[in-house]
RNA sequence: GCCGGGAUAGCUCAGGUAGUAGAGCGCGGCCCUGAAAAGGCCGGCGUCCCCAGUGCAAGUCUGGGUCCCGGCA
């Protein structure tokens, strides 16, 4: 059974291609994003619109409270599930976004380890202020070489986790990453990176943050930091630059400016990502290309792999 | 017009006592397995404004010029 994937940098354009994939396929849309899982985080995450989200089922768009933690490992069993539903009902997955670790962590699984461990991290963390970070790295190094060798000695959030995934289970987690398992040959996979030339993907995120500004971001943002709000959560791009403004540390120019480029600096990271990932087929557009062609092109292409 | 200050990497600027240049940011590349819109790593030969002079040697000293920024007229 075939699964489309649709992936690639914020700003692309791929939610727009992805419904008229959707449409021409008889499809249903996953969003493989972790932003876009929250509710009330809207404007910041770029979601569909209503009207447009009508018109074609889209899955895990509003599905968690923004006070809850989300991962990749819930992703990827929820996922699977939706991925399997689809099919019965006789139509063809779409997993589409930019979220590069979830999209690796259902093709090729994650390794069978614990949960993060809030007490554990609260406590490394905390060894780490006092020490340095070289101290836990030492200590990593001590009870798993590989990993230690395989993870910056500056990398915290790495080193915390190998040593929590060792304190819960006394195993060290370099051995546990051998053993995954993902999806990857269960399915017909079909993965297709969207990019643009640089300077005009730069554009386009230039643009998006001007309108989020004019659709009410601010707003948005006062919101969800008036709740309690997740880690995960938190990390949404814009959550930062736009509270430093309201809490008066710059001005609105300042923090349109800080966003504008902290999101230049996450489409690069997400090329990086993608580059990276096996049997992806990159789709270079352009700013006058009509989503309508290219979702037509790559019908074309779905149609030759098929076939070959 | 006069008096100060300045002209060095895309930008902002460092560069005692002269020995052919650096830092932050931007930008580019990369890493990544249960927080991933997060976290981490790497990358700088550039007409040192121009001309002349003194030095073995001049962003660095001397003289002249050009432009910019303050203040006073």
């Amino acid at each position: 059974m075939p699964v489309v994937c649709l992936v690639g940098p914020t700003a692309a354009g791929k939610s727009e291609l992805a419904l008229a994939l959707a449409k021409k396929l008889n499809g249903e849309i996953i969003s493989c994003d972790s932003m876009q899982i929250y509710r009330g985080i809207d404007i910041a995450s770029g979601k569909p619109t209503k009207t447009q989200s009508r018109r074609i089922k889209h899955h895990l768009i509003d599905i968690l409270k923004s006070s809850r933690e989300y991962n990749a490992a819930r992703f990827q069993a929820e996922a699977k599930k939706i991925i399997k539903k689809i099919h019965q009902q006789g139509k063809l997955p779409l997993l589409v976004g930019g979220t590069g670790l979830y999209l690796r962590a259902l093709l090729d699984g994650l390794f069978k380890g614990p949960g993060q461990s809030i007490a554990w991290r609260r406590k490394f963390y905390q060894q780490a202020q006092k020490h340095g970070p070289a101290y836990l790295h030492q200590k990593l190094q001590k009870i798993d070489p590989e990993a230690a060798r395989s993870i910056h000695p500056h990398d915290l959030r790495r080193i915390v986790r190998a040593l929590e995934v060792y304190q819960t289970t006394k195993q060290p987690i370099s051995e546990l990453r051998k053993k995954t398992e993902g999806l990857r040959a269960d399915y017909d996979w079909f993965i297709f990176g969207l990019n643009r030339p640089r300077h005009e993907l730069y554009q386009r995120i230039e643009r998006r943050v001007e309108s989020m500004f004019r659709r009410g971001l601010a707003a948005e943002i006062k919101r969800l930091s008036r709740q309690k709000i997740s880690q995960t959560a938190q990390a949404l791009l814009g959550y930062k630059e736009i509270s430093g403004w309201l809490n008066g540390e710059y001005s609105k120019e300042k923090a349109k400016e800080l966003l504008k480029r902290n999101t230049r600096h996450y489409a690069k990271r997400q090329l990086s990502w993608f580059r990276k990932e096996k049997d992806l087929e990159w789709i270079e557009i352009r700013e006058w290309d009509n989503p309508k062609l290219v979702a037509n092109k790559i019908i074309a292409l779905l149609a030759d792999q098929l076939t070959s």
